[in-house]
DNA sequence: GATGAATGAGGTTTCATTCAT
DNA sequence: TATGAATGAAACCTCATTCAT
């Protein structure tokens, strides 16, 4: 029937509301400052609704931070489907995130907040290990191939996987840009740095 | 007389008694998931006396973070002062960062949750400010010299300074290191990239 | 909805409710010396849930007082209704007084309790400045065509209103009466000498 | 021997600075907003010399308040030493009083304040009771007086006692007098109602 | 005599969560 | 399905008082 059908897509359009506002709130004010009545207030729903769609506070920052880690992984698949080189590949990556963190800066500071918060990092890590860890194999190929392919140097590549990846969270981390394209200069810079070093070769 | 300063020495003994339980205590729960009472169990001491000897909770924190960043200063002033060379004092900053934070772990976190916290980094960056604001100088000037002296490519110095400083920032938050041999090795790692970058010379 | 009615019909009477307590424990203890716990159980109701119908102490303060005034109010308009002759209006204010009084003590303790705090005075008096100023600018009236129709001496009218409010008042502070009819017997007492003074006139 | 002698003025001296930043302080902030440490800080000496002085804050209390009182009936007594006639007499009461709330403002809202606290004003009005009473006594003679000479009215000397003292009250709870010469004038006028009324003689 | 340091007891407030409807 | 109302638990903080020196 297409009464059924309507009714699960409101009831997705309500989840969704719910984790836009979550994820704006938790943003905004930080975790432990943002109360599930902020959240309520900001989807315009009653307080109980929340618990509704989402077993208890924690569990609607775990689902909020799937979605991101999901679409972000879904932008870097897109923006890898049109490339074969290895080397633009890698640079996909920031550039990628850079545009991520220009369109959604909340995921990628909520991210960062957790990561560094002693309880939560273990909680949230735990779930969303499966994600990561599955995306941090692809990673890890590409720079084998690299290594393989005499592009870079014999490093480990799940050493190359963090400092590139510490790389790009330091752009989100320290810089307040008022223009996207600023972070797209820093995102090439980033990744200048990460293929030359800051070395001038003064053989040339 | 001899007895006043016995006085002012304990009580500035009972000042770092309870600067290292908040530490330990900050780092350990998180900020906002450590109450007071945890810290006073920390330092076996009354509740209330935590507030004789800081105005609250937040000052206790900014204290905490003070001791911490001065300590680091330190650490880095000294490692400097044999060393005369443009690029060993760059690699200085790094190979100090990691002693210290394989040291002090627990600085280097309570900092970095800080600092992607919206609403605490606002208050504890601007009343560090000055502190990090005067380091951020030598770190400059350092950078301009090494440009100057056309050891590295022309960029601008206060982006080489970011750029070093959040693939350090990343050490941190990224391993969970057994041992702080890792750490140092991790540091090396990091130099060398930030110098020669990954790729590897092919004309060779 | 009936239903709908009935709820916020409840939702009042619970509000009346923590008002009733709150004005009988704040005049029982003294403002200062009644913690929230004493009125929620007073109550009987989780001390949260006080916070759930008043943003803080302070506030419910406010609000018991806004509802003494207001009844005081309400009777004095009531009184007023079948008068016409400007000396038993003036009459009727203390009579009306004695009445509320006598029916209502604990609003007169607390009102006068805060009048003479130097902090609290401030706050409430602003925040029921409106409330109060509206009926003074009435009773100013009044005593101004007392004036005019030669019923009493040419004082300045807000002068009038001072001190007869402050012999009303002094009746609250000083009795402990023992009977409803004690307090209309001071009243009564209060306009003779108000209008006549306490003078034996000797000519007769 | 003279040591002594001096060592007994000094603390003397001493205990009244307290009980002067006492007044202050309370009179200040609100006796219970009025912390120990903040009136040590007034007084300028460590919180635990107070407790030397004083065993209580309730003790502190009422050691002001005596203070203040026996000040008072002192210059009752001597305003009247020069005065024989009873209407005289009668009006200096209320010139008294405003001559000394002009002068110590703080001891009379102190008492104010206390006569109106449901628990404070049961334990000092208790302590202070003999001496409130004895002058009471005298007040009550000098109205029984006042009647049978036939200048008043045969009203209860009590209940004249008590309108007369709360109009003198109202003087202070109402008013802020920015001169001293406003509090004499409305001193005056407490005075000109209190034996003539408000009524305008309509036989002339 | 004088006091700095310490604290237990108790206050206000917040908030995640539940429950009846 | 949606929610207003209720609350226990726990957080931060204050303060009168004591005690060792």
């Amino acid at each position: 029937m297409a009464k059924e059908d309507r009714k699960k897509r409101e009831k997705e359009n309500r989840k969704q509301t719910i984790l836009k506002s979550a994820l704006y709130s938790f943003a905004k004010h930080g975790y432990h400052k943002c109360s599930m009545d902020l959240i309520a207030e900001e989807a315009e729903l009653g307080k109980a609704t929340l618990y509704y769609y989402f077993k208890n506070k924690d569990e609607l920052l775990l689902e909020v931070l799937k979605t991101g880690l999901e679409l972000f992984f879904e932008n870097m698949t897109k923006a890898w489907e049109s490339l074969e080189d290895t080397r633009e590949k890698i640079e996909a990556i920031s550039i990628t995130a850079g545009e991520f963190f220009a369109e959604h800066p909340d995921y990628f500071r909520l991210y960062l907040y957790l990561s560094t918060h002693p309880k939560l990092n273990k909680i949230t890590s735990e779930s969303l290990r499966p994600l990561v860890q599955n995306k941090n194999k692809v990673f890890i190929q590409l720079f084998k191939k690299a290594v393989k392919e005499k592009l870079v140097k014999p490093i480990p590549p799940q050493n190359l996987v963090n400092v590139l990846g510490t790389l790009i969270m330091g752009v989100g981390m320290f810089g307040h840009y008022k223009r996207k394209s600023d972070i797209k200069k820093r995102m090439k810079l980033i990744n200048e740095i990460f293929f030359n070093g800051v070395l001038l070769d003064k053989k040339k």
